[in-house]
DNA sequence: AAAAAATGTCAACATTGCTCACATGGAAAA
DNA sequence: TTTTCCATGTGAGCAATGTTGACATTTTTT
């Protein structure tokens, strides 16, 4: 499919690693196949070899480009809403983030099934910045800009993970589709409770110190974007 | 492996997913071969399509499984939670449910990834009773006994399955791996965040008692949303 | 310029999903 | 009971796939 007047293509490992993703995209992960892949970049199957050890190796990278391009359209997103709501970025940007995140998934279901589908042994990644350190910085600017107690802070990662992985799970792996309104308005119906649930860790008093817990008091003080 | 005096089987269908389940415990879904199944249960590789039409219907027919055992296994710890909780049942049943489904995709994550992995086209499935149907079911229990508010109950449903399921999905994906505590500890620590969230209102409802739901939004008013 | 390293090709192997024609055996029909 | 029929099994075989090894070509190093 490409033109290639050389002998050596150049950058081959990334034209798989780019190829895959499409392919990938059109057939899906069990679909695919690397000879297609190589064949699609016009080269012969075993060059595939001198950059990626295996198969595997090949769909990590994938997973890997996938992270990159999630990591940087939630960067967009946070700068973005940044800027648009001057009066508390912090907690715009924790939105956007959210909503990045799910729409990547909806988006480009199949290569985020790549991602989060089996675990995939990274390397350090030290320059890059992770989607998990963006969560992070995000969370911190909360607390920073006092939406987020500093009680609640403890845990706030792995709970909002969870909702906004969740759901994107959920919408990628076909349990759940949406039919008229699209992810926007699909996330932002959650939002309320997401931010309930964020700020209500320390404020929240739990009878018991094993389940069942009994909630006592519901919504938190400091979640503002609750007050209309 | 499986001792056959007939030349009939008996019942290959049953055995060659029970195969199945217990090859793709061992070397995953992607390292699943149907022929070997075929070969563990000491039958020819085209025996397989008398009672599957296919590969991908074998792995459709064990998710369908995988979502039965989940299900019995709710069923069964919401029952006992019930039971063990006889002041507020409906909470510890809730609590129970959520913790059934996390430690099912601990102890079988590749089984959990077959059943969320693609959209699968499920038969109308009549008499079972489906994970989502108690998951409803304990919704509405929560409201009976006055945990849960009648404004807070709509889109209870996908903002409870979205955490659940994202935890699993982060646990059994290995973008998460528990260190010192089992699930139960982890899970506990997020209750108090999913309780919360719950109790506030929400507005996401889903249409629909099998997959794929369908959700419809309204956003709420006091919702603050992104300006873009 | 020559040697060495990197990167490509080609041929081949075992395995896989799947289909075909045929064999078998239990259940219904005679 | 005997015969027929159909669900269910076998075996050979095809195209495609992952992977490897020997060889070719280009680039880089010496």
């Amino acid at each position: 499919m490409e033109k290639r007047s050389q002998y050596h293509h150049g950058n081959l490992g990334q034209a798989l690693i780019e190829a895959a993703v499409a392919l990938i995209a059109q057939h899906g992960v069990a679909g695919f196949s690397l000879r297609e892949a190589a064949a699609h970049v016009g080269v012969s199957p075993s060059a595939a070899y001198r950059h990626f050890s295996s198969k595997e190796d090949l769909l990590n990278a994938v997973a890997m480009d996938g992270f990159q391009r999630l990591a940087l359209q939630m960067e967009h997103a946070t700068a973005e809403a940044r800027s648009l709501n001057p009066e508390s970025p912090a907690l715009a940007a924790f939105q956007a983030l959210g909503l990045a995140y799910v729409t990547f998934a909806v988006n480009n279901p199949l290569h985020f099934q790549v991602m989060f589908g089996m675990p995939l042994q990274a390397e350090p990644r030290t320059e890059e910045t992770s989607p998990y350190q963006l969560l992070q910085a995000a969370l911190d600017d909360l607390v920073a800009e006092k939406v987020l107690a500093v009680e609640d802070r403890t845990g706030a990662e792995l709970y909002t993970w969870s909702v906004v992985h969740g759901l994107a799970g959920l919408l990628t792996g076909g349990a759940i589709c949406l039919s008229d309104g699209g992810i926007t308005e699909i996330f932002n119906s959650l939002v309320p409770r997401i931010l309930a649930g964020l700020c209500s860790a320390g404020n929240t008093i739990l009878r018991g110190s094993a389940p069942p817990f009994v909630v006592e008091t519901h919504l938190a003080e400091g979640c503002q974007s609750l007050k209309s």
